[in-house]
DNA sequence: CTGTTAGCGCCTTCAG
DNA sequence: CTGAAGGCGCTAACAG
């Protein structure tokens, strides 16, 4: 007890023992139990679970960096798991992070299945939603503004008199794809232009995929003249795709294929790729700063009884 | 007791009775403690601790991404810290870790003082060094060819003909700057040149301070012909500052400096980098994957009793 | 200022 | 096959 009184911050203790406590504990490099303690009622794990598809995906990681950066400062600490797309796995993790006594969780959600986060499935542990959203989930949620972002930038290519322009997209069951196609075909609808159906791919998971999917496109009769590239994987993929045919053209003394790219998410090197393109810039980093400041203050009772909040980062416009 | 032992498999329960127990777990969404669990003597905790520097940098979520991906098939979850090469916050981290039970550590070390991983701070918790070591510790470690790949590099450029080779490098408290030095160093011996002491610059913490340090050197009396860039954070610093002299070279019509770049590690478009350069490669994740096998090593205890093992990943030199 | 009691949720051991 | 006892490490509440 005397010693639990010390590590507690040695109220209550008569000076001597105390530092005669702290000697001996520095000296057997006594570690009191953090799990033990959060058993007893009333004390937490300082536990928060965040659940990613994929931490090597530079998005997702600045991401965790930001949440990170918010909740250690409120000596908690962040159990990481991958979800790897896979609804089962997901449910499987929370169930084991939810075991684990975790106080909070930030998630990427894999599909749009509100079962998945239900309240008997979360046993009153707060969660908030990361970058993608579940309808009908009744959680908070911190967005990008895909909607709007996706808009503007679709107007931009309409108005510069492209009329072809290619739409590469993710699954339509992750609500970023969803959401990034309904403000290209509100950017079309709009300007009272028809969407080139051919041309809009979606189901796209990785950055080869898309690849292959703007070569093909470009080899097509009727190639785009522009492309919206949803993600930072498909950019990925577009811009070799491009760069590959445009080293191709010159090695063959042809001009290289011109081709208009706006890419949502930016990356590393974006100022610098070998193809111009223009970016829908905005912070994964702040995106994992606000979900966690939106989870604290569910912890902490400073959200008490609030509604779920949905908060949507703004974008930035960026060419290069 | 009857739910324990269904949730434990269901032997020597009537069958009625296991079914019952199912559908209530379900109905109630209950989730036994693990915390509670692992505090009982022989249980584990399931928790493995990481310590990198830094989660956005991609070398490090890559390398976060191969330990995952091995300790979550043995039902094992990571806890994740950052140390922000702060070595008191290195100490906290490792503090907390070993309080909440982890059952071993993947640590990037900040520094070289193996006081910080001494035996009794580390309560028994198996801990392996990953990327970087620590000279006097006493614990397994995986590390990239550091010395070798930096010689073959720095000998390529000496056969070239060059002799004016800059070195941009970290700290050289870490031991990667001190294996990449010292291979660029041996590389000279080797070929007979002496380094040129004036182009050798270290202490580079991030791409900003590289960048400025490459142009400061692009801008001295006696620019080097060649660069050596000891890091990814580093290279990214380097080929901005090339690729940004090029680009107002052209601009004003001025043949651009050619600068043979060499850089260490690899990163997301490098074969489309604006300048050419070449690379030692290798895979963070592959290095991750073999630190986790090496501490599930320690904790399947097939390891038993081993002395301190390392582990030198090869590396691969590209020209792009 | 210090120590005792009790109970958090779990599972090993033993009794029925 | 099922349940009761006990203890893992911790700390709130109470006693001294």
């Amino acid at each position: 007890m005397t010693v639990s009184r010390v590590l507690a911050g040695g109220k209550n203790v008569r000076p001597a023992v105390r530092e005669h406590v702290e000697r001996v504990v520095s000296e057997l490099g006594y570690h009191r139990n953090e799990n033990a303690r959060s058993l007893r009622p009333g004390q937490r794990s300082g536990l928060i679970g965040m659940m990613i598809t994929n931490i090597g995906n530079p998005y997702y990681a600045e991401m965790v960096q930001g949440v990170e950066q918010v909740v250690s400062r409120t000596g908690r600490r962040i159990l990481v798991g991958a979800t790897n797309e896979d609804p089962q796995l997901e449910g499987q993790l929370l169930s084991d992070f939810v075991g684990r006594q975790v106080e909070g969780l930030v998630v990427v959600p894999v599909g749009q299945d509100p079962a998945v986060f239900a309240p008997e499935r979360l046993n009153r542990v707060p969660l908030v939603l990361a970058s993608r959203t579940i309808d009908a989930a009744n959680a908070d949620a911190v967005l990008i503004s895909d909607i709007a972002g996706a808009h503007d930038a679709t107007r931009i290519l309409l108005t510069e008199g492209h009329r072809r322009i290619a739409f590469l997209g993710n699954k339509i069951t992750v609500s970023t794809g969803q959401r990034r196609l309904a403000g290209f075909r509100a950017a079309h609808d709009e300007q009272g232009v028809e969407p080139a159906g051919d041309l809009i791919v979606l189901g796209l998971q990785d950055a080869a995929s898309a690849q292959s999917a703007m070569d093909e496109l470009l080899d097509g009769d009727d190639a785009p003249t522009a492309v919206f590239a949803a993600n930072n994987r498909i950019s990925t993929g577009v811009i070799r795709a491009l760069s590959r045919r445009a080293d191709r053209a010159r090695a063959e003394c042809r001009d290289p294929e011109a081709v208009r790219l706006f890419a949502f998410d930016s990356f590393e090197f974006a100022d610098m790729a070998p193809v111009p393109l223009s970016v829908i810039d905005h912070d994964p980093r702040e995106l994992g700063r606000t979900a966690a400041q939106l989870l604290l203050s569910r912890l902490d009772g400073s959200a008490e009884g609030q509604e779920p909040r949905l908060i949507e980062l703004p974008v930035t416009l960026v060419d290069h």
